[in-house]
DNA sequence: GCGTTCTCCTAACAGTGTTAGTTAGCCGCT
DNA sequence: AGCGGCTAACTAACACTGTTAGGAGAACGC
């Protein structure tokens, strides 16, 4: 229902009435109408992979973060709801749980872990907010001879391959920032230990 | 007043109270209330500095994606909105102009410039829409023992410093990526126009 | 003085989430 | 069979929301 009429498009009403119910009839089953965004966001995130952190962190964090992507992209209109309160929903925990444990298995530091954590979520909730939550705009010729660098680059913008393809830019981008640092993370921390052990 | 109550704590016959008037009175000067957002959104953005590639893209980029993050945090409420329609308004799409415009003189193929600022854009509004905007959970010991590896590191989520951590840490990552990928690219058009120039 | 314009007003419409209080039916127990 | 209690549905209402139609009063130029 909120695939089809958007988030403002589900009201307690109407959802009553399309199980054949008054929507006072609801309260029975559900204390308030955020409960139920919350439990439809958990569902959404059920199908979000974790598994990929035995095949090394990178693969890790690379699984988890696609998956993520399209668990959102699958239910665009929820978007907005799902980003504004990441913790407190139990399948966020439990990823975030998995997504720190490869992480600090694979020799990153906790407050590493945290971080990249943290930052991978920006990216997939960012790329999922401003891809297929908004809609782009419409009315073209508006810009063009106004901003001469978009003339054409904005043509392509809202396209769904140009959103992937940018997702995946910025993820590998990323990743490679990050190996490098966990060459340098890790041989500060075996020197301190190890005094040098490879 | 939207920093005070929040989003949904500004209405029509909130606002023209606090302006010694009715509501009905604000449709005057306004057409509706996405518009009276809409115009609080561009001004938020007005802070926003791209002027930072004139010493080339990667501080081009860095001061941009600093400067937007900034111009959001001081307005936390006002982020879900701002996030979810990031075309259509004149000073964000200045700015994707600017950007584009910095990142295409530096050498970037117009492709890889619409999908950087795109890409750009996901980092800061993911950030802002997962920090700060978003509460993260209060009640701590509810976690503690579920999630093994999350107990001692949801201790620090939620906190500034963590935040911006997280975000510089997401940057630097992706802006390194980016250069390995900006020598490959340059290196590859050079070799398909001059045969091997520089 | 007159007409125009502008600003604000009241009243209303259609809709929202949510609560109180009530009624109908079913289940198990005596 | 009859009664108590539970469940699930109901109606009605409250306090809101964004928005529109139509009217009242003041200020302006002619």
């Amino acid at each position: 229902m909120i695939d089809r009429d958007g988030l403002d498009g589900l009201s307690m009403r109407r959802l009553a009435a399309d199980l054949g119910v008054r929507a006072a009839s609801l309260y029975g089953y559900l204390a308030t109408k955020d409960e139920l965004l919350t439990d439809l966001a958990d569902d959404v995130l059920a199908g979000v992979d974790t598994s990929g952190f035995d095949a090394g962190w990178r693969t890790g964090l690379t699984v988890w973060a696609r998956s993520y992507r399209e668990a959102l992209a699958a239910h665009p209109n929820l978007v907005p709801f799902l980003a504004h309160s990441p913790g407190r929903r139990p399948q966020a925990l439990m990823h975030a749980d998995a997504v720190h444990g490869g992480l600090t298995r694979a020799g990153w530091p906790p407050r590493y872990a945290t971080m990249i954590g943290a930052s991978t979520k920006y990216l997939v909730v960012g790329a999922a907010m401003t891809s297929f939550s908004g809609g782009f705009a419409d009315d073209v010729e508006v810009y063009v001879g106004r901003y001469p660098n978009l003339s054409q680059a904005h043509l392509l913008a809202g396209h769904e391959e140009i959103d992937r393809d940018s997702f995946e830019l910025a993820l590998t981008a990323f990743l490679d920032g990050l190996s490098r640092l966990h060459a340098q993370v890790v041989r500060s921390a075996s020197d301190q230990t190890g005094k040098g052990s490879s």
